[in-house]
DNA sequence: ATGGAATTTGGCACTGAGTGTCACTTTGTT
DNA sequence: AACAAAGTGACACTCAGTGCCAAATTCCAT
């Protein structure tokens, strides 16, 4: 659970690697472990549903004890969203990485048309994955906790790029209004079946956001 | 479970009220049975918190049974948002009831201002309502749940009042936006403990919707 | 290679949420 | 008063999630 194991005596492998950890046997052993209850728990969902399948089936899959499950994931709904802590932290290694230069809504537009070309190259994959998401009541719920991780790391981003005296609390709305906004494109992406060009809706999204809902005031 | 027990005879009563039932014995006693819960998870969730608090310990304060309780409540969470239903039809109401001529941001900006002193009002309750709920990972997925069905709200009323081809990617678009504004504003009020002016919060927000988040380009 | 330390594992027992069923009671209707 | 409908509570059950502990595995130093 810890990076270094010890760092009274470091191998001479760490010297070229810029503190990248060598993946001992144990980590290789529940890299496997982790990967086959993913694995276990995709096929399930997919053929009965995410309510329908229980902890032990995919225990009995992966040959793991019920007890150890809980080990690799908090919960049940942990497993439908393997790759959240990683996606995080990309996205907030994109919000850093961005040009200092560049408002944060900029910034944001950029990251936007990455992930648009991502998406629409997965397409299948994650319709398949939406429609999971939206079948099952506690899946959304986590996928809003997902965003509101997503919303906070916004907000931090674009708090730093600010300045004045309500700097974090302009920051926290545009975060929070970029967030549903994008949560709302994406709704729309996925009931067209992923259809529509996305990054052409999240530009949309993006102008609105930034020169203002021009709504006919009549 | 149904309002109109059979519509074979109607009571003379109901001619003049305008189709609002009368409270017959039945309503009456599920009324007390109601309250009673909610009373009593009140008491205990401040007392012990919401997770500390067992159902069962509740059914006992309320003199109900366990399998009663299930038919009140679809779940130990609905005890903590007890007025859910009603405060979303009151929304829906004062969403229809704005005047036609009106832009979508402004009838909301109207709203915003009316609970902006609702919430002025009773804000020691709100505030310790609200220190429940973001203590409680449960009760955070669930208010964020009562913020879609708002959100659901508001994209069907802008629908019917912009025009267009995409009037309806928009109006989700728009409410998706306002929705996550307002949540980051509540949360701001809510983190000042409620002592800054909500209404100005609220026009401040609404304003930078309505004329765009102009972030500095450098 | 080997022994001891640290980590990982899985079995067991337990709590608590939520559901199906059914007999019993209460309320409404005639 | 009698019958029907609605509401109630007890029982039994499934499943998620947790604490605990002994056995197994991996790591590390010699």
């Amino acid at each position: 659970m810890k990076k270094p194991p010890s760092d009274a005596n470091n191998n001479e492998d760490d010297v070229l690697s810029v503190w990248e950890s060598v993946p001992s046997r144990r980590e290789l052993k529940k890299d496997v472990t982790r990967r086959a209850l993913v694995k276990a728990a995709k096929r399930r969902f997919a053929a009965q549903g995410f309510e329908a399948t229980t902890i032990d089936e995919l225990c009995a899959d992966a040959g793991v004890g019920r007890r150890t499950f809980f080990r690799y994931f908090a919960n049940k709904e942990a497993l439908a969203f393997p790759q959240r802590a990683e996606r995080l932290i990309r996205f907030r290694e994109l919000l850093d990485d961005a040009p200092e230069d560049q408002g944060p809504l900029d910034s944001l537009r950029q990251i936007a048309q990455l992930f648009a070309h991502e998406y629409a190259a997965h397409r299948q994959q994650l319709l398949a994955h939406q429609r999971l998401i939206e079948s099952t009541p506690a899946l959304l719920a986590r996928e809003q906790e997902i965003d509101r991780d997503w919303e906070r790391e916004m907000a931090h981003a674009f708090a730093s790029r600010l300045s004045g005296p309500d700097a974090e609390l302009r920051a926290r709305m545009l975060a929070g209004a970029a967030i549903g906004l994008i949560r709302a494109t994406m709704r729309h992406w996925y009931a067209m079946e992923g259809r529509a060009d996305l990054g052409q809706l999240g530009n949309q999204a993006l102008d609105a956001l930034q020169d203002g809902f021009m709504v006919a005031k009549r």
